[in-house]
DNA sequence: TTAAGACCTCAAGTATTGTTGAGGTCAAGG
DNA sequence: CCTTGACCTCAACAATACTTGAGGTCTTAA
């Protein structure tokens, strides 16, 4: 068993530990630390060591993930933590602001889309010219010929 | 060139012409014909034939796939529409209530979400012990010692 | 001394959602 | 006749997000 050092106030979580805790695959933690999502350092064994602020990153990178953002972007906005010291409450309010936005972005349109479905796939529009659900991605088509008749 | 047949009420497609009308790649509907998702017969060359109400039926996918649905479960809804007949509003209708329910609950799950981003990763308790965002994927842990301190 | 348990690496596999390419068919027009 | 355009099949590749497995190391406890 890796050695657990004094009991009371520590500071270094070992790879079980992060991934019990933070509810994450061991796998995935070495894949996210691959992705310079998370990161760590060796002990003597070769056996990674993380800051308990990875907990805080895990969990973030979670509520980012329900929220649909894909890896590579909450990669980024990670980033934008500081490199060297523990992030403050700030920090992290920072990061939250921007998934906020995000999330309301998503909220908008997915509303937008639930609005018009009552309206339109409903109403049988969605074959006929104008339907604005249809429109993004039909901006050809109907050239001429009388095919919106039948 | 495939033969256009008569000019005025066409109701037979050719993949090229569903292309371009729905907006999604020839290969695309290849796909979704593999998966089941939409269908069609052969003309004497081999080459595929769709029904008009197949604009439809990709209409209805986008929407979906736009509010994050994956494929698998839009096959399983449209599976529900009628085999022999082109369905009726009353069928596209039956369909995008189920597509409304979806979306109600996502837009619920995310914006509860967006609610409790403000309220918990800024306020620092994410590292904590009960933290709502956390606490879905961290029921283990937490065990006796005393790192909840640092 | 040895076995167990936690960890390591690296390659390959899985699922989803498609795209790309090679090689071939078929019908029409010059 | 022969080229062109639209279509065909089937296999392979791509990106995302991980998981699985084989084979090896290190430390501790019996």
């Amino acid at each position: 068993m890796a050695s657990q050092g004094k009991r009371r106030i520590r500071r270094e979580l070992s790879v079980g530990e992060v991934a019990s805790r933070s509810g994450v695959a061991i796998s995935t933690l070495h894949f996210y630390e691959a992705k310079g999502l998370i990161r760590s350092w060796r002990n003597q064994a070769n056996h990674r060591r993380y800051c308990r602020d990875v907990l805080r990153r895990i969990a973030v990178i979670k509520v980012a993930q329900r929220a649909g953002i894909p890896l590579g972007t909450i990669r980024e906005a990670l980033a934008q933590l500081p490199d060297q010291r523990t992030p403050t409450a700030e920090d992290w309010q920072r990061l939250s602001a921007q998934w906020k936005e995000e999330l309301d972005a998503r909220i908008t349109k997915l509303t937008e889309l639930r609005d018009q479905l009552g309206g339109c796939i409903g109403c049988g529009c969605l074959s006929m010219e104008d339907c604005p659900l249809r429109n993004p991605w039909d901006e050809l088509s109907e050239r001429g010929s009388g095919p919106q008749l039948l």
